[in-house]
DNA sequence: TGTACATCAGTGAACGCGCGTTCACTGATGTAC
DNA sequence: TGTACATCAGTGAACGCGCGTTCACTGATGTAC
């Protein structure tokens, strides 16, 4: 029990490092200060950094996922409408979380991607996309499936947005919304 | 002379310690012990590692502009074939080039992004994106512009493969190439 | 042509720093008898 | 009910490590006169 939350702690504190300070500043012995524990109990938790990083990167999945689910189901409930809920849910938690976001789609080495949590989570949020793409047939044969169409746009959109290169916004103004831009893809409904 | 030549050496010695260990590796000592040279030299020549990394940053924007160019002159000479080819190159090099790529596209706060030499080797590569894009017109008046979309859907495809989550070929097979991608795209020529 | 001097890239030793890791320990908890 | 013992999460001191930075120095180069 006590092992069980000190662990969730540890996870929460690295988050929150995480999103103050960036992932430089992201260390076993800063996040046992900020739990208020010594720097050597971390050890009895995780195999290391790549360990406590594992767990973080999950709870960043999980997170992620219930954002995009949250966005997708409190959109007009037809087709595009979810699938714009959800894109914006995508964009949105990357851009309040940037350097949860980068890291969790960063494989720098330095993370243990064998963790069945991280499995699991990553997966859930790869089957949301999944499903909200299904309604959709691709355009012809030769052209991609949906939701690597999808995916790879919004993708791009959060990366380039996160640098400063582009802008993207929710509400209509000069520059393009996601609505905007799915509706640039050629989407086909299944008939 | 001396000085112009160590501080490209220390450029080079960046670029090829990331390629070889990734950014966690880049240090001002590793570069200055791969030139040969004592670990304090490098402070003559830059201002700490913000500096060193606005350098590197900078040469790799070039040769990322070099790939993308050489690719598309070297393609088919018709919009569809020039922008094919530009944007194998912004695949290729980021699949040749991964942590560097990261890197250029990271703003960890880490970086000089003031640099002159940094602000002209990222507009050159922009600007190759937007000539290519020129002979195309957005769908609609509501749709984005055509290198917006062309650009999140490269960026988003070359993120995505290199964090292992898909696979994309140049050469036919069970997986899309760039070009069934781009040509999922509406793209509309000018009249 | 020669001398004196200024400049400055690179040296090598030393510094403090935060990191992950180790290790003997303490003290609470739970269990066997 | 009580005693003895095993377990184990967390402690705190100590370790070696590589990092960026500082600083007096050396020695080559270029310039003024």
């Amino acid at each position: 029990m006590t092992q069980d939350t000190l662990r969730s702690r540890l996870i929460m504190a690295g988050l929150e490092i995480l999103q103050e300070k960036g992932l430089a500043a992201l260390t076993l012995r800063a996040c046992a200060a900020r739990v208020g524990v010594s720097h050597a109990a971390p050890a009895h938790h995780f195999s290391g950094l790549p360990g406590l990083l594992a767990g973080i990167i999950a709870k960043g999945f999980t997170q992620f996922a219930d954002t995009m689910e949250e966005d997708r189901n409190s959109a007009e409930q037809t087709p595009i409408g979810r699938l714009c809920g959800l894109c914006n849910g995508y964009m949105r938690f990357s851009r309040e979380h940037p350097a949860l976001f980068t890291l969790m789609f960063n494989t720098s080495g330095e993370v243990d991607t064998d963790d069945p949590a991280f499995c699991r989570a990553s997966d859930r949020a790869y089957n949301l996309l999944h499903e909200t793409c299904t309604p959709y047939l691709p355009v012809s044969p030769q052209s991609a499936a949906t939701e690597v169409l999808v995916w790879a746009l919004v993708h791009g959109l959060a990366t380039l947005q996160h640098s400063g290169r582009i802008v993207v916004t929710e509400s209509e103004g000069e520059t393009p919304t996601i609505e905007d831009l799915l509706r640039s893809l050629p989407l086909k409904l299944h008939t």
